[in-house]
DNA sequence: AATCCCGTTTTGGGATACCAGTATTGTCCC
DNA sequence: GGGACAATACTGGTATCCCAAAACGGGATT
């Protein structure tokens, strides 16, 4: 694989991480010794993750994307129409191994696994429901959603009944998907996406000080 | 302004008007003479257009994104649920101002104007009732969306009873968020997406000898 | 005439050199 | 000690250079 697609790769393991700061700055310079290669293919892969919204310029500058807690309810508004829709046309399209497929990641994912391994499942099981929708547009898009919620929520503090809640509400789509219920797996779809919105956000609001304290601006958390 | 973005720009337009052909090969070193500009920007340029998929890689080449009129069907899928969400949101957000910018807009747009200003206007009619919903995620996903299908757009056929009736049902849309009927103005959004990707696809399909004849391979067109 | 093969050319990927602008720092004067 | 200012260090933007690999071409062979 080229260099550029590494350093890229790497680079954006790093920011969803959290590894790098939201609005940490990044010197080309830095970049070049911390990952052994010349600025050629360290701007590509800026230039690629500043169209994915990781990365953005200030000023001259490059920094780490800020988070903006304040659009968590766009993105919400955003994702329901385009969920609904899918987990819609899952009904009408997805085949019986592709939902088995979705349900086996799910059964993965047991209460004994990693932190990552939840936060990369949760994130993961809503753009397998988007691909069962045989829509690539709706696939990319809910991707993308995905990804921009990311961050924020390493942010949330996640206990166990609001991650147990929050896997039965993935279940029950799930569920309704295989009972060719579209309308039942609509509804529960876009309450789903409510109550994770408004766990997120009473979350980080109970946590404001512990997330200052982290040193992240809550910018836009009302 | 940098000149990787001057140079974006500018290929950018060259590829939305068909001044480049699609599946087109570019290689940096004609783009390094055409742009009067040394590789390094150029790239930049590049890499940032693959990002908006107007650009894509063919092995190690680079190659103007090729038109698969197999994805309309799924844009206008994609389109319906957002655009639908986009008026409700507007008739609940929009000021009466914004409003009228929009119908200016529209009117600026007489019989006598350039194929290019109903192709432009055609367009950002969409982006901008986005707009007034408030939601920079659906703006992004509209405005994407669009830049995909401008260029098949250019390949259809626009008899003059076509494109007035598109005028018409983006007057209607328009009117209903005016009198705050989301219900109608929801309605009118949906049937509109499907009228026009129904018109695009039969006067491409009664058009399919013209296409080839032009150099376009018409692709995933049923 | 078709095909294979090898040298040449051209390509993109990466590294480096250079520049102009900007921020910083250190210093000198008050 | 504090503020103005100049020298300096460092940044991103651009141009250029080098390289390996892929594409191309042309001639020899069949």
């Amino acid at each position: 694989m080229s260099q550029m697609l590494q350093i890229h790769d790497q680079l954006r393991e790093m920011i969803l991480s959290l590894d790098l700061g939201p609005g940490e700055r990044l010197t080309e310079r830095w970049l070049e010794s911390r990952f052994e290669g010349s600025r050629t293919p360290i701007r590509a892969a800026l230039v690629r993750l500043e169209g994915e919204e990781l990365v953005r310029r200030d000023g001259r500058n490059w920094i780490v994307a800020p988070i903006d807690l304040g659009e968590l309810e766009a993105l919400a508004e955003f994702r329901i129409p385009l969920e609904t829709t899918a987990v819609r046309l899952a009904c009408a399209r997805a085949s019986a191994a592709d939902i088995a497929g979705v349900e086996e990641m799910l059964d993965a994912c047991q209460s004994g696994a990693p932190r990552e391994e939840w936060h990369r499942v949760g994130t993961d099981f809503h753009v397998e429901i988007a691909r069962l929708s045989g829509n690539p547009f709706i696939v990319k898009a809910i991707a993308g959603a995905m990804t921009r919620l990311s961050r924020a929520r390493w942010l949330e503090v996640w206990t166990e009944p609001s991650r147990e809640q929050a896997w039965r509400e993935h279940r029950r789509i799930l569920g309704f998907i295989k009972a060719n219920d579209p309308d039942s797996a609509a509804r529960e779809a876009a309450d789903h996406i409510t109550d994770t919105r408004d766990r997120l956000l009473r979350s980080l609001n109970e946590d404001r000080r512990g997330l200052r304290a982290r040193g992240f601006a809550v910018i836009g958390l009302r």
